[in-house]
DNA sequence: CACATATAGTTCTATATAGAAGTATAGCTG
DNA sequence: CAGCTATACTTCTATATAGAACTATATGTG
């Protein structure tokens, strides 16, 4: 007795399929980030499962970082936290000893053709319209990291209208709420290079000293690039510790 | 009815437990990187626990990367590989498109009093008697990292024993056959500075070019540290990718 | 000998059920 | 009102059972 609401490709098991299901309805919107998923009954009950394969398809979806699970509170969609990010390392404690959000200068912003290598990374072609912009972050008046960010035009038609004064110091927060576009996760590269002029004016360090660079790719809950971005900082103070096996 | 095998703490679940057992028959030797882990059923009996709860059991010990699973073959202690080391990226193809291990010269080893920041690595207490070697590694004959090695002097007498021209260019292999210390994972932090006239000489570069440098703390599957390494490269062709969310 | 076929073992999926453990809230008690 | 208690809900643990899916080996067949 395998009829359910889950039809669709007979190969691949009952989990995944509901997994699938419940992960597009969080790429769909029906379920936003913080809000609460139905319970393990009540979605045993709704797509007549046994509780243990609807179990299974929320481990999977926790697995992925899609879903979070508490004990006796209920299961919800995780906030995108970004925790584990390289940027990480370019924050600073203020007084309290607290990380706070550092201060952000559009330096420039405009419409431009797209080049190669950003296009590549969006999955659009060489040549469209992109948002081009140059960003400075800078913590207690100092610049810390310097940016360069590319959107699509297209989906970010309404941001492209929005005066550069009214944005803030987050991007991603104003990407949801004026052009519907979630950051899920990321990719990032880390790479090395030796201060260029034009870095060494905007980060005020000398020329040729070691600077980080990390290029980052922004997607959504479906996988698809919404923004791509480079950052350069000083690698005085840089370290990143990780695990192997 | 829980009476079983697994006493010990009644808190703690009884999958937990039964990893906990298994895991420590890795640590003592008892089951070795490569063999089989006894089937699913088997446990079950030997325990007299349900199926599904030596499943969970496992399904923990998959995912720290101590087991590895393969349906209709049975479940394999892992051997650890690697690959997500900071240090691939030193790591280049040879002429068929294959990684080879570098070519490494072993260029001084001394018993000497272990230095703070190394002892603390290691948990031991500094000026203890430990074992320091500087290795350089050539890719081609041409020097691609240069090392600092620290070992702790007790466990590895007969590391010290062995004349270095018998060492070969893999040092773990050694560490596990002469002294019965198995790497199991590691932990890599890994930061940036100008090259020093010292680490310009070994890796025949510039002064105050960008250099890579990656602290390694190798532990065994008990987590207890083993090896404490430095390495230096070159940041040029460096480049780290991962995946945030 | 080469090549199918059966078989016994493995992990994987799915169901059904029961109670433990943790959390939030409504309602009672002083 | 403050603080305890009962209650209803959540996830978590554990058992029992059955068959599917996959792998390796033995066995038989031409």
């Amino acid at each position: 007795m395998t009829q359910t609401v889950l039809a669709g490709d007979d190969r691949i098991p009952i989990y995944q399929r509901l997994a699938d299901v419940l992960r597009q309805s969080v790429i769909d919107g029906k379920i936003k980030p913080g809000d609460r998923v139905p319970s393990e009954n009540v979605l045993a009950e709704d797509y007549g499962l046994a509780a243990g394969t609807v179990r299974k398809a929320l481990d999977v979806l926790v697995s992925e970082g899609v879903f979070e699970r508490f004990q006796g509170r209920g299961t919800f969609v995780r906030r995108p936290s970004f925790d584990a990010s390289l940027f990480r390392f370019f924050r600073f404690r203020n007084a309290e000893g607290e990380y706070s959000v550092p201060e952000s200068r559009i330096l420039r912003r405009e419409v431009e053709p797209m080049p190669g290598h950003v296009a590549h990374a969006l999955e659009l072609a060489e040549g469209v319209p992109g948002i081009s912009m140059s960003r400075l972050r800078l913590q207690d008046d100092v610049p810390t990291v310097a940016e360069e960010i590319w959107l699509g035009h297209e989906p970010f038609r309404a941001f492209a209208a929005l005066p550069t004064g009214e944005i803030g110091d987050l991007l991603y927060p104003v990407y949801d709420q004026l052009c519907g576009q979630l950051v899920a996760r990321a990719e990032e590269t880390l790479t090395v290079e030796a201060a260029s002029p034009e870095t060494a004016r905007l980060l005020r360090v000398e020329e040729g000293t070691p600077i980080i660079v990390i290029e980052r790719v922004a997607k959504g809950y479906d996988n698809r690039p919404i923004e791509w971005r480079r950052s350069r900082g000083r690698a005085e103070q840089f370290s990143y510790h990780t695990e192997i096996r």
